[in-house]
DNA sequence: AGACGCAACTAAATCGATCTAGCGGCGAAG
DNA sequence: CTTCGCCGCTAGATCGATTTAGTTGCGTCT
């Protein structure tokens, strides 16, 4: 008896379709089951009210081109009080042509304090215009997002694999040098000179990210700027030991680096280890500032100086843009270095 | 001009509501903007195919009520490859009663290689039966879980808040001690007693979870099995210094307890970090062990002696509750002890 | 008195798939 | 020569909300 009561997990379930034979099933799981019969209709309010259906759409919507008048529409309102009408999302995006769901793809990876002030954000903004968030977990395949839609018809999809912008559209419209991707390296690139540290590398993931060209290009301008030397792109691999070995052939081929910014905090934390199993000190031998601010890098010794960006407003901005709504008046909070050890 | 290009962010938008007086929009969103004129629909492919809609549905589901001539098959299902239909899951569900979507529910902070495994096996699974994941990141109010339902009538809602059960229904149903979270409990304490260890403390998060009071549960019915006195339960919390202090108190509190048993690694790298912070050497003054690997644990020093789940058979177990399917013949992998340097 | 406009509603179409009830035709049994 | 049954297929109802195209009744203007 394999995981007894797995089965449990449930939290609601539906009534099983009722083309039952297309998943024959052995067994009724438990969970609170819900028929579909208990549901309180449009029809049904209007019954109540003596209205037609139109009509109980009508109020309940606040449709502004129709007239109705002020009793009708409390008796109406006051029917879909008592029979707890909610409307069915389902039908109404059937009608709609979408349904009042927004899905956000992440891919593995991405965890972080970015991506979770982002879904707050998200999350929040959209449930004030009425939408739920949903989060698509994995790689993302034209494949992947096909199912989604055709499963749910969303009224957006929006993608967090790269979480600021491809390069291109970056480059295209400002950079985002105010307060998006361009402005965040810089202020990363920006803490290392303020220590001084004028040859710094930069420590990228080894899996694959679009993102990461980006980065280096904004780091290299902003090191330009600052006077600094090119910025050294080399990869931290993830076993413990590969890491080191990383650290100490971007030594040897650049003996000049003091310091290295990382792409996120993961990435920092392995450059730490690796500094700590070469002996090296840090940051007398080598500086390292994270970039998102994870958890851990409060706990590892020495403590990760790192750029903490609080992503909410993103978040709010990105539903605006999915709704179609104004997205002008919703001023981020700026990005800033939580300064700790490490630097 | 903040936050340039987040409109960008879109990889898919739907046609705005045709409702589009409730959100009156300043501004259309760019992105891949899809009419919802191009669809392809069941009418298409029966007029494509000179038969009727219904006879259309009956092939393409293979509906073994129905008996459809080998050559009007062929031909409908020509028609349907031509013409590239792809049913309308909004439409299907209105029909059937429930999307084909299942949603998870996770509350903030389960994060790990654990709920990794467990998505992915959800996932793989409920894609072999037609079906898509969504997950609903936050904190689960039934008021939350109610306005998914409304919007998507998904198939089932999968909790998990509490990643295996609540501790009435483990204690039902076997508690779990094949492979379940008793049996990955009784893993931890074992390997403890293993090394040696016989008074331990059970460390806890600070935040509410009622997975808490189960994992001591396990953890003193294992100890007491062992001959082991019974673990301590004390909570380490957040900002590093009031962890290390934590662990002070528990150690003039407790004296003989010599090893620590974590909730997960998020608290078992915290109480590292106050044992480092101590000036305790580890595992010689305090053994640590964690629960759940993630890859923190492999990076701080000493590197973290975890436990290991393997959840994605728990995964395509829980899809198949989900979907009221069979749920024999999967079995997990063995959870396992990861032994580094912390034990 | 007739025309017109407006307030306050309603009937019915619509979205797209599923599924029930039933129809015509053909072969076999009586 | 019926009659029954089955194969192969179709018309139309249905799920629940939105929305268009009216309709009714009343007041007003000429």
């Amino acid at each position: 008896m394999a995981l007894v009561g797995l089965v449990n997990y449930l939290d609601w379930r539906c009534r099983p379709a009722k083309n039952a034979w297309r998943v024959r099933s052995h067994q009724i799981a438990s969970g609170q089951v819900m028929g579909g019969s208990g549901r309180v209709t449009l029809n049904d309010v209007a019954a109540a009210s003596g209205v037609s259906r139109a009509t109980v759409s009508f109020v309940l919507n606040d449709d502004p081109r129709q007239t109705i008048s002020a009793a009708t529409r409390e008796r109406v309102r006051q029917a879909a009080r008592e029979l707890g009408y909610v409307p069915h999302g389902i039908a109404r995006a059937l009608r709609e042509g979408a349904s009042r769901v927004v899905v956000l793809n992440i891919d593995w990876g991405l965890e972080g304090n970015y991506s979770h002030s982002f879904i707050r954000g998200l999350d929040d903004e959209l449930a004030a215009h009425d939408h739920v968030l949903l989060v698509h977990h994995g790689h993302h395949s034209p494949r992947s997002t096909r199912q989604v839609l055709d499963a749910i018809t969303p009224r957006a999809v929006i993608r967090f694999a790269e979480p600021y912008l491809t390069g291109h559209d970056l480059d295209d419209r400002g950079g985002g040098w105010k307060d998006g991707l361009a402005a965040h390296a810089a202020l990363q690139i920006r803490h290392l000179a303020e220590r001084g540290h004028t040859c710094v590398a930069l420590a990228l993931p080894d899996t694959e990210t679009p993102l990461a060209d980006v980065r280096l290009r904004f780091a290299a301008r902003t090191a330009e700027h600052l006077g600094l030397a090119a910025p050294v792109p080399f990869v931290v691999p993830r076993p413990r030991t590969a890491g080191a070995r990383a650290i100490e052939e971007l030594r040897t081929a650049h003996p000049d680096v003091t310091a290295v910014a990382a792409f996120n905090d993961d990435v920092a934390l392995r450059t730490l280890t690796a500094a700590h199993d070469l002996g090296l000190t840090v940051p007398g031998d080598l500086a390292v500032i994270g970039y998102d601010d994870t958890e851990y890098g409060a706990l590892i010794t020495p403590a990760l100086t790192t750029v903490h960006i609080d992503a909410e407003a993103h978040g709010r901005l990105a539903a605006r843009a999915a709704l179609g709504l104004d997205t002008t008046g919703l001023e981020p909070v700026p990005a800033r270095v939580i300064v700790r050890d490490s630097v």
